[in-house]
DNA sequence: CTGTTAGCGCATTCAA
DNA sequence: TTGAATGCGCTAACAG
């Protein structure tokens, strides 16, 4: 067995309280016995354990980043990745670990019941799901990315309906009228059958309202279609196939993630099409690689290091009792090459 | 305060046993206590305190990814991206979460000894670095990936050293006598001043060896030149900046890492330098992205993935207290089209 | 099927 | 400066 308090105090012939000083307070103790005490430990391998520290003071010095797919998922998408730079920067900074939380045999209930974390970081879940319930059940300090806005809570992100309207403004004041949109998947997250989407309907409803304008609309036969996929490069690639292989197929597809262009971009080149001649390509998010796609991707930038370190600061925040509010940021328009005329 | 064991307890007039079986051997209690005790205890609020549980059960259900770099860091490496996305597809199948183990304050000492895991991944540390002691000490089960060879340490890796000979050898082959090499900078892991660089020392032998072959060596005043970099685009493009402005240019750069070979793309663009006709680009890892670039990226293809679900079903076995034992994986050469000849 | 009891390993208040 | 005692919240062997 491990060696534990109780050995190292035995031995130096003093009690607990004192190896525990010699740990953590080490003024409080004459450096002579410190001194004893750290080479009986460092003798005996004795390190405090950190489960049961964690126990005494009431605080892990983690926190969790809480998120509907599967870990295999997470590191699959660059966005993600992206955040969880943003939110990595904020903890290499103030000595706090940093805990993925993802679903357990689907199911994110119990992953919330077990983490042992002291915040938690949200990512695309949103009001009105059980998750977050559960979450303040715990008496659990948490904040929101792309969670919606939301009275009572604490959430980090952009005007989702604005840049989607923006975006197909983009598209659509360039003669195209045969788009296609690659939404992204629902998931279920727990038990009850929770769904996630919020984004994904913000941007449907900006899209649809630049349609509008135009006299267009999403439906079976009109020519503005939603496609639905996974964030990776292979469902993006697959669902082009299907787009590209149509008698008439889409003159512009919009990705809401990048990461499902790079698909597309191998779907139009094994189809022998030029990007943007025969096909225009719009994505979402501006991960690092879109501008170095060729041609260079035209898409929606918005920050996810900038989310991630808002989020990682507010839950800081709330842990310390202080108070946090919602953060709003800017998203921009890259007009790149991805994206031309008819 | 949050409700306790006790609270529920007392308010159903059963015993703390009662409660626990209640939520954990639902079986051993009949479903009508079991019934009211659940009522109560949602009705309270009440959800078991998970450090206090893995306190008393003695494991945590998580493991931990122990990285040198910053968290920062971490999640700007595609490659890191892919041995966690390898990790995390054990996890998710297992119902073991992941800690993401950095140095706090710059050091590693802290974060191992307080990291709450059942067992640890290490990536990029070899035999001989206290960090490993600490972790003997902790008696911490623990897989090294890239942590090179060694008796009496599990390891997941590739033949580093072949590999880069292999490299060399093709762009030697086709002409290059003028290549430089972008290591990957070392890092500092403990107060002790512990520095990682066991896969980059093996390449670099590796490509020593090729380069003796050819009569050419690395040296100051050779045409073989060595330039500490980091694992990012920005490094990558700054250090192709330096070389592309030297009277005598390399013709071909050799990337230790893919991820910088992004930024020497952007630095041979605003150099108005074309690849592979004015230079040539090899890189290591054959990130997601390599294939994708233009022109597609030359590398060696060794899988992150892999190696992460390799690295994390050892470490499974280990806390399981089964045996495991090294596993060296497969490298293949990915010659693509930035690799030219003069 | 349920209750009693004894840890799990450490932090910390209060006395000495 | 040091020590004894108590609590953190839960699990599990054992007894009934």
């Amino acid at each position: 067995m491990r060696a534990t308090i109780n050995d190292i105090a035995k031995k130096a012939g003093v009690s607990k309280t004192t190896v525990s000083f010699a740990f953590n307070n080490p003024d409080k103790i004459s450096g002579e016995t410190r001194d004893r005490i750290m080479a009986i430990a460092s003798e005996l391998g004795y390190v405090p354990d950190p489960v049961a520290r964690t126990l005494a003071m009431r605080q892990t010095g983690a926190i969790g980043v809480l998120l509907p797919q599967s870990v295999h998922e997470v590191f699959h998408n660059p966005y993600i990745a992206e955040i969880l730079r943003g939110i990595g920067y904020v903890c290499d900074g103030s000595d706090v670990s940093l805990s993925i939380l993802s679903p357990q045999n689907g199911v994110l209930t119990k992953t919330i019941r077990n983490a042992a974390v002291d915040g938690i970081i949200t990512v695309g879940i949103g009001p009105g799901m059980s998750v977050l319930e559960l979450l303040g059940q715990r008496r659990m300090p948490f904040v929101t990315i792309d969670g919606g806005k939301h009275t009572n809570l604490v959430n980090v992100g952009i005007d989702d309906e604005a840049a989607a309207e923006a975006l197909m403004e983009e598209v659509l004041s360039r003669s195209h009228r045969d788009v296609a949109v690659f939404m992204l998947k629902r998931v279920t997250l727990s038990e009850t059958g929770d769904h996630f989407s919020l984004t994904n309907d913000m941007r449907l409803n900006g899209f649809g309202k630049a349609l509008d304008r135009y006299g267009l609309s999403f439906g079976q036969y009109s020519t503005a279609r939603v496609c639905h996929t996974e964030a990776t490069i292979e469902s993006g690639k697959e669902a082009a196939r299907e787009l590209l292989a149509l008698p008439r197929r889409p003159t512009a597809i919009l990705c809401l993630a990048d990461i499902q262009a790079l698909g597309v971009y191998e779907a139009c080149r094994e189809a022998g099409l030029s990007i943007p001649k025969d096909i225009s390509v719009v994505g979402f998010d501006d991960i690092p690689s879109a501008s170095y796609l060729s041609p260079p991707l035209a898409t929606v930038r918005q920050s996810g290091f900038d989310k991630g370190m808002h989020a990682a600061r507010l839950v800081t925040d709330l842990i310390a009792k202080k108070p946090a509010e919602s953060v709003c940021l800017d998203f921009t328009l890259e007009l790149r090459e991805s994206l031309g005329s008819l």
